[in-house]
DNA sequence: CAATACCCAAGCATTTTAGTCAAGTTTATA
DNA sequence: TATAAACTTGACTAAAATGCTTGGGTATTG
């Protein structure tokens, strides 16, 4: 399991994608735009994101990339191991020339933690990375609505009260991880 | 939070020093032979790890590295943080040119992301590591026995009873996590 | 003093990242 | 059926990170 930035650029351009492909194509222009990713560059890892059966595309005008799958059947580690795909094989992958001592068993608990790291990020799918979004969208509203209602004007306030409702949205939400 | 090979080699190093610096120092020379590390790639993560106060050093003949605090008070993400260090800022960093739309609220869902792998790896510490290691040693020696007391000879059955007494194992350690 | 082992800096080959360029191909629609 | 919009593919490249080497130090023990 690897963490790079390039996996971040494609679970950006992912998420990106849950949330505005609902019903019709997204361009990976509109996504550069967005996200301000070089467009090539997308290019090159929706080529493998579309290889991993996690998009699909439509060519012609209108067309784009939507999810395959619904979001909440696409997990975060599935998008980092699309790109990332050079599975190392931990150096002494097959055994090879294992001295058959510490070595293994260091190799063998450091596979382990990746596991548990691949693991974790398996449990988390991009609708929920979306849900929190949604929340948090939310709770912007109400935050003007309290504001609104309140009368507020001092910035100090205003940015207080904002902290308040984003620190109790942040509690609710953490309870997904 | 960024994982790379050459966080896993930090890992894997101070997994190994953990293992053996009970009463005396590690060189090392013996980490790099243990692990099949280059020498001098080790010298310059554990330059880092000993400015960030991982390890303590001693010079001279006998001399080596041991861990500067109990394995149980040092985090996987200590470790890996320690030799990465270039904190990446996530582009809009300070907030520069952030168009303030989607931008920055895909950029926030990935950082939270990032912070969740950071504390989940936060709440791993060597010892665990360790520890687990110790069980699976145990584990192995039990098997021995148990193979010796049932006078299994053929191969087949001697891995398929490694198999039975791991999984427990498995079962038993992965409710560490 | 000599051997051991840490400490440090510079340099270097390789790989990965991030991006460009330049061709295609497919398809909606005018 | 043109034609333009949009995806597809491949080759190429600059910059950064990785993994490692070399060549010096300095502290400490015996």
């Amino acid at each position: 399991m690897r963490l790079t930035t390039k996996g971040r650029y494609a679970v950006t351009a992912m998420l990106d994608l849950a949330i505005h492909s609902e019903n019709q194509a997204v361009s990976l222009a509109d996504i550069a735009e967005r996200q301000s990713i070089s467009l090539s560059y997308l290019e090159q890892l929706f080529s493998k994101l579309r290889r991993s059966d996690l998009v699909k595309s439509t060519r012609g005008p209108g067309g784009g990339y939507q999810l395959k799958q619904a979001g909440a059947d696409i997990s975060i580690a599935q998008v980092i191991d699309s790109v990332n795909e050079t599975v190392d094989a931990t150096r002494c992958g097959g055994m090879a020339d294992c001295h058959h001592g510490d070595v293994c068993l260091t190799h063998h608990l450091w596979s382990d933690l990746s596991k548990q790291i691949h693991q974790f990020l398996s449990g988390i799918s991009l609708a929920d990375l979306v849900a929190r979004k949604e929340v948090q969208d939310i709770a912007k509203q109400q935050t003007k609505l309290t504001d609104n209602l309140l009368n507020v004007t001092s910035l100090e306030s205003k940015s207080s009260s904002e902290n308040l409702v984003n620190n109790l949205t942040k509690q609710i939400v953490s309870s997904r991880f």
